[in-house]
DNA sequence: ATGGCGCCACATTGGCGA
């Protein structure tokens, strides 16, 4: 199983880029964040003429989140449970045994906002409703952006990003978390290359220069993780005319062991 | 040099992302 996350900025924009990636690489799965679109306006027709089942949460202009699968999604649930909030953030299908969990993570803006403590907050309740989840799900997956590099290898420049959005000690404290409910970053279950990143700022040149970071990311349960057979970043994509600011990040299962 | 780019909408400028 071909797993993969991808915040498309603007699923409107991003649309042929999408059914291109579904032609070309084969995923099973496709977690996407940032879609941007209403449910009235989602492109269903288009994703099931590519071969593929979808669920979808969306809004207008921010956030939105869907899942896209080439095997039958069940038992679809939309936000946080017991977290009251209307930004369409988290989405999670159960395809094939496993339960997938997509989240678009909040940014945070900077350590002095209402939205940092917000961004704090809602990881609290995505761990604490992730726990109750794992009692059930024994192979879930948690795809998508969690708008946290979680340590200095994950940061082009730690020392320009030291203490700033996205590399806090509080936030990397809220990544931590997770991998304490038992979960591993499937990237890290291998050896991997330096200067690996998942976002590039689409200013100076910012991919060119690959001053990027690792914010995106798939998280595996112990029965998934040690069928993971690989987890990269599909760079080529940030290559693209009109890019997405973020690449998509993919991990191979092998649900057969 | 906190700007820059890209997307969206109560649009031709401002909010937001990361």
């Amino acid at each position: 199983m071909k797993i993969v996350a991808w915040n498309v900025n603007s699923l409107k924009v991003r649309l042929p880029q999408l059914l291109d990636f579904l032609a070309t690489r084969l995923p099973d799965v496709v977690c996407l964040q940032e879609t941007k679109l209403t449910d009235e306006n989602f492109p269903v027709a288009e994703i099931e003429a590519a071969g593929y089942h979808v669920a979808y949460s969306g809004q207008k202009t921010y956030n939105g989140v869907a899942i896209l699968s080439r095997a039958p999604l069940s038992d679809v649930v939309t936000g946080i449970a017991n977290f009251n909030d209307e930004l369409k953030r988290v989405i999670a299908a159960t395809i094939e045994g496993v339960r997938i969990v997509c989240v678009y993570c909040p940014n945070g803006q900077s350590l002095d906002s209402d939205k940092y403590a917000y961004k704090l907050a809602w990881f609290d309740a995505l761990i604490a409703w992730l726990k109750d989840e794992l009692t059930r799900h024994p192979k879930l997956a948690v795809l998508g952006d969690y708008n946290i590099a979680p340590d200095d290898r994950d940061v082009h420049d730690p020392a320009m990003w030291v203490d700033g959005i996205l590399v806090s000690d509080a936030e990397r404290a809220r990544f931590q978390g997770l991998l304490a409910l038992g979960l591993q970053d499937s990237f890290r279950l291998f050896d991997q290359p330096e200067k690996i990143f998942s976002w590039w700022d689409y200013r100076m040149l910012g991919f060119r220069r690959n001053q990027g970071l690792r914010i995106d990311h798939i998280l595996l349960t112990q029965p998934l993780a040690q069928a993971c057979i690989s987890s990269t970043v599909d760079r080529e994509m940030r290559k693209l005319e009109r890019p997405s600011d973020h690449a998509p990040v993919v991990a191979e299962i092998n649900l057969a062991v």
